[in-house]
RNA sequence: GCCCCGUUCGUCUAGUGGCCUAGGACGCUGGCCUUUCACGCCGGUAGCACGGGUUCGAAUCCCGUACGGGGUACCA
């Protein structure tokens, strides 16, 4: 039996969902459902930047999350026992942990201006020589302080961090690094605002919420001394650590949304990607199970995930083997499961203005199934597959091309098959297929020169489902209608040949 | 500058001193299958950053160099 295991989610809801954040969110979460009922998972929003931290943008980045499927036990819609979940309205809390650290004398007020500090920060670059906040401020009398606090004098609040020792952070990725209290020196927890900094907030909610383990990327690494730093003068546990090897773009360089077009999950959401094969593949950016397999079940991920068995350096994301990973999943679905999918992705998230809008309607999911499941590694695939449906029919420049140098055989073929397929008694797959192969022995062709330039005349396309499933899914009278326009426009396109 | 972390095929990775003439996947590529596009199957391609140690033996341990990343904020 595993130990009762907390992990959290906070990420500041500035709309987007960058896939090195979703795969922290996605390893806490297989963290605490590895660890079955014993297992937390909180989500809790970081949105102190009220700039950037619109409901909208809140609920934008609830959305991609619940398209990720990465369920919250405690968090916005669920709450729990240490509610609230949104760190703007956990201002009390942050006031009464600072109280706490005055009364201990573990940070004192600074009065040392922005200027005077930047003139020692220059001085020591000038010098090469490290910055560390000189503790100017560090020994004024507390009364005095207080006064000129009183007084309305502006005032940073610093941790007196503990001279002379070296905080080591015990991480279950990276191992022990070691850090000289002496280099971090007595660092800002509260602006002259009296607003907590990123690190102090995120230690008092996490120290009150009881997390066990804070699983996130290696970018909070140098952050990590300061708030064990942090745990310490509060009195709490200081929790497990994981810091995650960092997931590059694919050209090594920081993921962005502007150089990378898949750079965040919305944007695979809109793809046409499925969640659970998203799952799979970032889950494989820094750990695997056992350096074989490749496609997983999310209940496998959940039952063979091991925080020991992360990566420890950096990974360039791969786009193709991300796709290939969702064609596995897409094909190994079952029909129903694969158009529930396609529904969902054809409707939520592919735009109305989308060039594609119309082609993802032309059939029922059901029936998209059965034409192309096979075929394609996303659902955003399917409409180009499935647009010579669409009418009014049209022929693209390669098909085109493609089709004019059947030449006369073409014309033959055309002129067998129409008849054919006029006199078929039932237009079903089976007549269809058994129709188009007699056509290849009666003209004594290979099936491929047979089949070819019916292919182009039907389809208008060199991407389209199966041959007798695109005749049959079109109907008989639309075919037929392609078939003898294409012959005329073969016809056309030959006596234009021979005039040139 | 200083601090911390990292470095196996193009990419994701397996590998914790002998099972490694380094395995898998994606990509690329040759072939098969074949009704376009795919899928599937068979084969090929290509890597332990570099230099020193330690050891009978090193991708694996130690030191150094190079390179990459992160931090160094009254950002998160």
């Amino acid at each position: 039996m595993t130990a009762p295991v907390r992990v959290r989610f906070a990420p500041s809801p500035t709309g987007t969902l960058h896939l090195g954040s979703a795969r922290s969110a996605l390893y806490n979460w297989l963290f605490a459902r590895h660890a079955g009922a014993e297992g937390t998972y909180v989500l809790r929003i970081e949105d102190t930047d009220a700039a950037r931290s619109t409901p909208e943008n809140v609920e934008q980045a609830l959305r991609v999350f619940r398209w990720l499927g990465l369920d919250w036990d405690e968090g916005p819609g669920v709450e729990g026992p240490h509610a609230p979940y949104f760190q703007s309205q956990r201002g009390d809390r942050y006031t009464a942990a600072l109280d706490q650290l005055f009364a201990s004398q573990d940070v004192y007020r600074c009065f040392c201006t922005k200027e005077e500090l930047d003139a020692e920060r220059a001085a020591a670059q000038a010098e090469k020589r490290p910055f560390v906040y000189s503790g100017r401020c560090r020994d004024l009398p507390v009364a005095d302080a207080v006064a000129r606090a009183e007084a309305g004098e502006a005032h940073v609040v610093r941790l007196r961090v503990p001279e002379g020792e070296v905080t080591v952070v015990h991480d279950v990725v990276v191992g022990d690094s070691e850090f000289e209290n002496a280099l971090l020196g007595d660092f800002v927890v509260a602006r002259a605002d009296g607003s907590p900094l990123y690190n102090f907030a995120n230690v008092v909610d996490d120290a009150e919420m009881r997390i066990t383990h804070v699983i996130r990327g290696n970018d909070h690494l140098s952050n990590t001394p300061r708030q064990v730093l942090l745990y310490r003068a509060l009195g709490h546990d200081v929790p497990a650590f994981a810091h995650l090897p960092m997931v590059l773009g694919p050209d090594g360089a920081k993921l962005s949304k502007r150089r990378h077009h898949t750079s965040t999950v919305e944007q695979l959401a809109l793809a046409g990607y499925a969640p659970e094969a998203v799952r799979n593949g970032l889950a494989l950016v820094g750990w695997s199970k056992d350096g074989e397999t490749t496609t997983m079940s999310t209940a496998e991920l959940v039952e063979h995930f091991d925080l020991t068995r992360v990566k420890k350096s950096s990974a360039q994301m791969d786009y193709g083997i991300l796709a290939s990973i969702n064609g596995d999943h897409l094909r190994a679905m079952e029909p129903v499961t694969w158009a529930d999918g396609y529904a969902a992705w054809r409707d939520e998230w592919l735009p109305a203005d989308d060039p594609h809008h119309e082609a993802a309607r032309v059939v029922e999911p059901s029936v998209a199934a059965r034409l192309v499941q096979e075929k394609c590694a996303t659902w955003g695939e399917v409409p180009e597959y499935l647009g010579f449906l669409l009418e009014p029919f049209t022929m693209s420049e390669e098909a085109s091309k493609r089709f004019a140098k059947t030449g006369d055989d073409g014309v033959r073929v055309l002129d067998h098959i129409i008849p054919v397929l006029e006199a078929l008694p039932s237009f079903t797959l089976e007549a269809l297929e058994a129709a188009l192969r007699g056509a290849a022995d009666d003209l004594e062709l290979k099936p491929g020169k047979v089949f070819a330039p019916i292919r182009f005349a039907v389809t208008g396309r060199t991407i389209a489902p199966g041959l007798w499933e695109s005749i049959h899914e079109l109907g008989r009278d639309r075919s037929l209608e392609r078939l003898r326009a294409g012959r005329e426009r073969l016809v056309a396109a030959a006596a234009e040949a021979v005039e040139a």
